[in-house]
DNA sequence: GAAGCGTGGGC
DNA sequence: TGCCCAAGCTT
């Protein structure tokens, strides 16, 4: 799977030698949940407009929820915003390399601090996603799928995985990730090109198809996720405070809406202004 | 432990 | 055409 990893990986810019460990933190933030190719334009443009933790923490959190276009979950902009803040006041404007130090920032969980410590420090850690996941349950456990969600057994046994040798782990967290998003995908697995097939317990079993319990689809026309994601919009646009009208014309369903501004108050993600108009958290 | 949280692309 | 999926975190 290294020399795999080696001669097939993708070129992405927060893989280039120097790219630094805010470079990284920044991917990972915009890498939960959404695709790679998505991604990209916003991490550029990002990295150019603050270089450093300290650039973006002397920004007001709405420029980053607006920098965050639509990249989804924005609460990811205002998280991140808060990270760089806390690096600045905790770690003298550089992104830590202790685990315990990452994990306490804000939106960084289990996956992310594992993320940094290993692709940015080169350490020993399990680093677990969607992607490890599934190529664990396919290699080791021999099943077409993971658990719906994370589980603790998931955890373990990517703890059970990992090399011993540091530098060695470090390749092979990125090496088992790589894997999973380009040949061990979800949806139809390109086994052929899999460097470990013929060591893979699904495929030794003949690969059985998956056999659990419904995955629930996530619906979103209608919902009070996709009204706050219409009244953002309206926001990220606006160069000056909007007037409440203006926002009443992005979703008609008026209580949905009114539910959907206060959450996004409630969030941080909107600021009412006392004159009744609406912006970005200045 | 479950629910809530965006957005768009691919099959 | 829908449905599934995408480097999760927080409450």
């Amino acid at each position: 799977m290294l020399t795999w990893y080696d001669a097939n990986k993708r070129v992405l810019p927060w893989r280039e030698a120097g790219a630094g460990a805010w470079a990284v933190m920044v991917s990972e933030f915009m890498l939960q949940q959404t695709p790679v190719n998505r991604v990209l334009p916003a991490y550029q443009r990002w990295l150019e407009r603050w270089p450093t933790p300290a650039d973006l923490a002397a920004e007001a959190p709405g420029e980053a929820v607006r920098a965050w276009d639509r990249l989804g979950y924005p609460r990811r902009a205002l998280r991140l915003h808060a990270a760089a803040q806390a690096i600045v006041e905790r770690h003298g404007g550089e992104v830590p390399d202790d685990h315990e130090a990452l994990l306490a920032l804000p939106g960084v969980g289990t996956y992310t601090a594992a993320a940094i410590a290993s692709f940015a420090f080169g350490q020993r850690h399990a680093v677990v996603d969607t992607n490890v996941r599934r190529v664990l349950a396919r290699s080791l456990t021999g099943v077409a799928q993971p658990a719906v969600s994370p589980t603790a057994a998931d955890q373990r046994l990517a703890v059970s995985a990992l090399p011993e040798d540091e530098p060695t782990a470090a390749r092979w967290a990125v090496a088992s990730m790589e894997l999973g998003a380009l040949v061990c995908t979800a949806r139809t697995p390109n086994c052929a090109d899999c460097p470990i097939r013929s060591h893979c317990a699904w495929v030794l079993a003949g690969s059985p198809p998956y056999d659990g319990p419904p995955r629930r689809g996530q619906t979103y026309e209608g919902t009070d996720r996709q009204a706050r994601g219409r009244l953002l919009a309206v926001l990220r646009a606006a160069t000056a405070p909007v007037p409440k009208p203006t926002l009443d014309a992005a979703w008609p369903h008026a209580a949905q809406r009114e539910r959907a501004l206060d959450g996004l108050v409630s969030d941080g993600l909107v600021e009412p202004l006392a004159n009744g108009h609406y912006r970005l958290p200045g």
